[in-house]
Order: structure tokens, then sequence, then C-alpha cells
DNA sequence: GCGACAG
DNA sequence: ATCTTGTCGC
């Protein structure tokens, strides 16, 4: 897919994206989603469902294989969503709630990969990510659970907020069916004693290790990735 | 035209 | 994203 199609393909999908008022009914438990890459073009996707009461893993899956389409700022759902939806599909039950590591309606046409996949799958999305793009946002107050709107033009498309006192804050936005209110705050809520939240760090730290266990195997004996539950036993460390 | 640019 | 060591601080 040519980039002038994928725009297109964004600006059509994004016909049928929604953001209600605030109010989102918090699920018992939501879903964090990263992918980390080989220096060629060999991705893991990592699925991860956190315990909102306990910020505990309760069920982590992964799939992996090579990623076609290339990094273009603006683009990256068609870099991503392939490994995600499969990571996605392996899950034991359809998330209540994805969190992704990138942006959501913070995007140049509103429309990053947190609305992206969470149109495709009509699921609720947001994004949570460690680095700014798009928008201008005031300093923010330095108690956790501070912020400050990021906006862009005349709309107000995130926000910088501090999940830890005295850390860099983390930059949020809403993706499908849920308010940026309850992305702030469940930001804030999911976050344990680190900058980035619960889900989105356990899925980082799961792409991570499913990727040096596939260079280490040599690459051919995990081929089929996507194992649910607990590491299995055996694994390096 | 030039620089910036999620992961 | 990834390439990479030590270092300061709780």
């Amino acid at each position: 897919m040519l980039p002038d199609e994928a725009v297109a393909v964004q600006e059509s999908l994004r016909t049928r994206l929604v953001i209600p008022p605030p109010g989102f009914a918090v699920p018992p438990t939501v879903v964090g989603l990263d992918v980390t890459y080989t220096e060629s073009s060999f991705g893991v996707a990592a699925a991860v469902v956190i315990d909102v009461a306990t910020l505990a893993v309760v069920e982590a899956v992964t799939a992996q294989g090579e990623v076609s389409f290339p990094y273009v700022p603006g683009l990256l759902a068609f870099r991503e969503i392939p490994l995600l939806r499969e990571a996605i599909s392996r899950l034991s039950a359809t998330p209540a709630l994805l969190i992704c590591d990138g942006y959501g309606l913070a995007h140049p046409r509103r429309f990053g990969l947190a609305s992206h996949l969470g149109v495709l799958l009509d699921v609720p999305a947001f994004g949570i990510a460690k680095t700014p793009y798009v928008g201008a946002w005031a300093p923010v107050d330095e108690p956790r659970g501070s912020w400050s709107d990021l906006v862009d033009g005349d709309e107000i498309v995130g926000r910088a907020v501090r999940t830890q006192t005295g850390v860099k804050p983390v930059f949020v936005s809403a993706g499908h069916r849920i308010a940026l209110d309850d992305c702030t705050s469940l930001a804030v809520r999911l976050s344990g004693r680190y900058r980035i939240p619960e889900p989105t760090r356990q899925a980082d730290i799961l792409s991570r290790r499913r990727l040096a266990d596939h260079l280490s195997a040599g690459g051919a004996e995990w081929q089929h990735g996507g194992h649910g539950g607990q590491p299995a036993a055996g694994g390096s460390r």
C-alpha cells in the first residue's frame, strides 16, 4: 500500500470514529499493546491483560512475523496493526479497553494508531505516548495526576499527564469510544511506580523479551509465537 | 524552501 | 524503534 492510499484509508475510517461524553464505565481488566522490532523488519506484538484493581498481569499473548509497512510518521498504524490484531485475536476474551503505545486523536488527521485499531475492532481504545508529536502544551504541575491540554490549532487533541510526581509527563489521547477525561484518569490510575502505565509497560517488556528469545533461538523454534498465560519455564531472564 | 516528525 | 556505559539518586 502506498502512503497516499494509506492516508485515504485513514480519512475514510475516520468517519466511523465515535467519542462519547465522559463517564466511561471502567472495566475489571484492560489490555496493553506494544510492538518491538529487529533492526531488519521482524516484529513481535504483545497484548497484556491487566487487572485494574491490582495492576497485575492476568493474561499475556504475542504474535510475531515480518513487517512489510515501513515506519512513516502519521502512518504508524499501518506498520503495527497487522501483528497487533493477530495478538489480540489470541486473547481468551474480547478486550473491554485497548491501550496503545502511541496516539489516537492527537494526530495530523486526527486518526492515530489508537483510533485506527479501535475503529477496526469497534472496541474502546486510547493512546499513551512517551514523546510529543502533535500539539503544544503548558507546563504540567509537579504532583502525580496533574495534566495540561495538548492543543493543535483550535482543538484540544490530548493531554500531557504526570503519572508520577517529579517525572516527565506522558501524552494521552482518546482513540475510540472513550472521552479524554476518562483516558486521563485511567492513565494515572493504571500507573504503579513507573512513568509508563502498567498495561503499555508490561506489553513493552513482554514484546522485548519475546524478540530476544526469538533471536537467541536462531529464529526457528518460536516462529509461531502467541503463547498464552505465563512465560514458559526455561526462558532465560 | 526548511525543519520536524508517535514507534 | 534501535544503536549503547556509566552514573546519579531513592
